[in-house]
RNA sequence: GGCCCGAUGGCGGAGUGGUGACGCAGCGGACUGCAAAUCCGUGCACGCCGGUUCGAUUCCGGCUCGGGCCUCCA
């Protein structure tokens, strides 16, 4: 199928939609930061990786090849104000009373089955941060002289130092912004840690020697480090939440841009990634769902209420990524049920259509138009909203041949990544948590219901409904399916 | 306090200088013993005040309300 359209992303550096060319024809390098790994992830957090998988998806489909990384940071995040307070990591060891290794290691495995969960492909390489102090080290030393100054409490990168700082955050007040209180002796403001030193007496779990003292990384640090060292510099895409866009990216290419004049030689102006696109937030009533705030909504708990991941992957394709997106219980269930509804649609046009034609040039010409919107809706900045549109049409159209529909349903799912060739409308049942009957019997009262009703003793079998509801179950007499669960959203 | 963003029907959410997508809910119909599930059909919206324009929801200004960042956060 020829594609014609352009694809064309919104970069921040430039704060317009702008066509996209990589820097290696046909390839294209992109490094996402990844999640700190002392919590569950929330669905928020979750959603900047469906926009990521997204990206990466609309690089392949647009024929790139990808290389893509994601990040662990099981280092270097402050609980608190300034550059100096506690470790994340080491307070959620303190908190839970296991090493600091321990809950690294089990928050990221929570955090990779989150990311299979939603159907996320995995990147080609996880980078994980204490991996890599050798290497922060190693780059903190080559722009220390130039570029940083020592304090009592670590090693800080002077910001003054590099060209239009802060240009990505789209233009910063300097002074007087001060609500909290600042480091002690830091020259500007927006100055920030390259390394921090550790309490004087105090032994930490994660430390490590350093030519400015015992202590960690500054976490801006890990980002410049790992996605030059497997990306290379400059590489194409940057990602992340849209927080990142004020303080740790500009940073991130501040201290790009030291190391490059120091070590390269290269052009002021330089950032390292050539695009920086962020993501926004998923939002409740009140604002922003903050993993720090806790009390929030995991997608371990929407499981366990009885709602199939792909449904949360769906909500997120249905509003734009650079738009807040508004999260209720409520919300969800509407997504489930737009999901179930494609799913079963997909499954009747599989059902008729026996093989999926091969050949998509030969495909129906309503196919194609559609197809073609499809094209442009994602590489117009990765529009799903309108790309999802099309897919509804395409598994609702009448009067073109199935084999033809199917084919170019499931083309287009390649891009949204709904498991359309897989998923099966009795997948979507999940089992809630806190389920108080078995499925044999279920199956069991309904068929006594079917009896029941040969009888036409309808005050008997209405009865085995109503009972069976009261647990839970919804009956579905002119379904093949027969019965499904409630699903249990609480707010 | 500084910087920035948003306001579309009951809810979510696209988009556009000139008939305002789509989804969910609602309503009507089909099916059903009755429901449910499913299918078909369908009503409902561009915060307020000015300006530009033949014409603004769309462009500009002001206002109101909401939110984000400035401290770790996707």
């Amino acid at each position: 199928m020829t594609e014609t359209h352009t694809l064309r992303l919104f970069n921040s550096l430039t704060r317009s939609i702008d066509p996209f060319a990589p820097i290696e024809p046909g390839k294209a390098r992109v490094y996402s930061c990844g999640p700190t790994v002392y919590n569950y992830a929330h669905l928020g957090n979750l959603r900047a990786y469906v926009f990521t998988d997204t990206l990466r998806r609309t690089l392949t489909w647009a024929g790139l090849d990808v290389t893509h990384v994601i990040n662990i940071t099981d280092v270097g995040h402050l609980t608190s104000d300034a550059d100096a307070g506690d470790d994340k990591m080491e307070a959620a060891a303190r908190a839970q009373a296991k090493s600091i290794w321990d809950i690294a290691a089990h928050y990221t495995e929570a955090f990779k089955s989150n990311i299979a969960s939603l159907n996320i492909i995995a990147p080609s390489e996880w980078t994980v941060a204490t991996d890599y102090v050798p290497q922060m080290i190693e780059f903190a030393k080559t722009i220390a002289p130039t570029h940083c100054y020592e304090l009592e409490t670590g090693l800080y990168f002077d910001s003054t130092t590099v060209p239009d700082y802060g240009a990505l955050a789209g233009g910063r007040d300097d002074a007087a912004n001060a609500r909290i209180d600042p480091v002690e002796g830091k020259r500007h403001p927006s100055d920030f840690a390259i390394w921090r030193k550790s309490p004087p007496g105090e032994q930490r779990q994660m430390e490590w020697d350093s030519p400015w003292g015992k202590g960690a990384p500054g976490w801006h640090l890990e980002c410049s480090v790992m996605s030059f060292d497997r990306l290379g510099h400059p590489f194409d895409i940057h990602t992340g939440g849209i927080d990142h866009r004020e303080i740790h990216h500009p940073n991130e290419i501040a201290q790009n841009q030291a190391y490059c004049s120091c070590a390269h030689d290269l052009p002021a102006g330089f950032t390292g990634a050539r695009w920086w696109m962020h993501n926004n937030f998923l939002v409740d009533r009140g604002g922003k769902i903050s993993k720090s705030k806790g009390g929030f909504t995991t997608l371990f708990s929407l499981i366990d209420a009885g709602v199939h991941p792909l449904a949360y992957r769906l909500l997120c394709l249905s509003a734009h990524y650079r738009s807040e997106l508004e999260f209720s219980g409520e919300i969800v269930a509407t997504a489930l049920t737009r999901y179930k509804r494609l799913i079963m649609a997909v499954e009747t046009v599989r059902a008729n259509a026996g093989e999926a034609t091969a050949d998509l040039d030969a495909a129906h010409p309503r196919l194609k138009e559609e197809m073609a919107g499809f094209d442009a809706a994602l590489r117009d900045d990765l529009g799903t909203v309108k790309a999802l549109t099309h897919l509804e049409t395409v598994v609702a159209m009448k009067k073109v041949p199935a084999p033809d529909k199917l084919a170019v349903a499931l083309h287009m799912d390649e891009a949204l990544g709904l498991q359309l060739a897989t998923i099966t409308r009795a997948d979507l049942r999940v089992r809630p948590k806190d389920a108080v009957i078995a499925e044999d019997e279920i199956e069991a009262e309904l068929d006594r219901r079917l009896l029941a009703r040969a009888d036409k003793d309808f005050a008997a079998s209405d009865a085995i409904r109503d009972g069976l509801i009261a647990r839970g179950v919804e009956v579905m007499d002119g379904d093949a399916l027969r019965w499904e669960w409630a699903v249990r959203l609480g707010s």
